[in-house]
DNA sequence: GACATTTGAGTACACTCGTACATATACTTT
DNA sequence: AAAGTATATGTACGAGTGTACTCAAATGTC
């Protein structure tokens, strides 16, 4: 789907500089997470990396492959992060732990993975092609956590993860972080989780 | 914030539809489940209205307004449809039943309304103008699974039936409605409701 | 050093957009 | 019937868009 990275090696120049496709993945996702999909242009874009707007075209198959290359870079690095999260726990407690502190932080103040996230989702709900990204995002989500729950556990627990997260985020007045707990228990069975 | 609707009545003369602005509103609805709100026009929203182009700012004060106001309707409608699933309820075995066949029809197959949410959700997430309207949606949620289960539960369990919902319908592979049931019957501590 | 080839940049074009505004239409009042 | 007014519409404008395409620059090869 994707333009091929421009051939790199000894036997062809790059001039400049060698990251940029990387570059201007990382300012995509800067600028969505500011003015959402709706904003983002391939001139904002280009500003926002530094690069000219001739190279939007250049690396990328037009504005659906930038988009589908900075989502799926996003959902690695999220399933990167959760899954270290998940193997420092030690037991189901300290695995409930680390959840309900995932969950504060995604859920309160401004989180531009949450923003992301959302974005991605909109996408995924009218086109497969980014579906297939949601996927893989789910699908590791649910083995981090079979590290230390079973299998329906586990895709209940993320599944909590996610309800919970939204309805925080989105919610207008604040809500009782005991509330959090409160589902991871009852999710998980952990009954010492709940206070 | 809207314009308010040209005022009616047998005093002053209104010439076509008088239902004109729910019909923009109608309409736009439906040109953002088709396209999202990205692709959302005023040009589209009056040809799928069936209205010309001028309307589109006499009846509304730009853009925003139009959004906002076409989610607030939609909104209101959920709400009501779910409160009167629920008041259809005579006991927490039964709310349950309802709760889980909403998740069944909500997360298969394309519903308007999955995707509709959605796009309000990515709204909400940056403008807290839309995020007033996500919060009214959650509190009716609430109130009306209130009429079956503790306020506790009824917040726990609405956020089950998101995250539940987001799940089966953002993944490439089918799931297993059980998975629903044993969902709702660890939140509510309905035993019997699970197989 | 000279040539060939690839990489990258700038620009221009065709198009869509939101919105303001002048104008026309229908109704109420006199 | 005439005048006046509120309602609705068509149109035009300026801004911003994605992308194709031309050409310069830098590198690899001889």
């Amino acid at each position: 789907m994707s333009k091929d990275q421009p051939t790199s090696g000894s036997r062809l120049g790059r001039r400049n500089d060698p990251e940029r496709r990387e570059k201007i993945i990382q300012a995509c996702l800067q600028v969505i997470a500011e003015v959402g999909v709706t904003g983002t242009s391939h001139r904002k874009v280009a500003a926002q990396a530094g690069v000219p707007l001739g190279a939007m075209t250049y690396y990328f198959d037009g504005m659906q492959d930038l988009l589908h290359s900075a989502f799926s870079e996003l959902a690695t690095r999220v399933s990167d992060d959760f899954e270290r999260l998940m193997d420092t726990a030690t037991d189901k407690q300290s695995a409930c732990e680390k959840v309900y502190e995932r969950i504060l932080q995604a859920s309160s103040g401004y989180d531009d993975e949450l923003v992301l996230s959302h974005e991605l989702y909109t996408l995924a709900t009218r086109e497969p092609a980014f579906r297939t990204i949601t996927s893989e995002w789910m699908r590791r989500s649910r083995v981090s956590l079979e590290r230390h729950f079973d299998p329906l556990t586990a895709r209940l627990l993320d599944a909590t993860i996610e309800g919970v997260t939204i309805h925080r985020a989105l919610d207008a007045q604040p809500r009782d972080p005991e509330e959090i707990r409160a589902a991871i228990a009852r999710v998980t069975g952990v009954p010492s989780f709940s206070s």
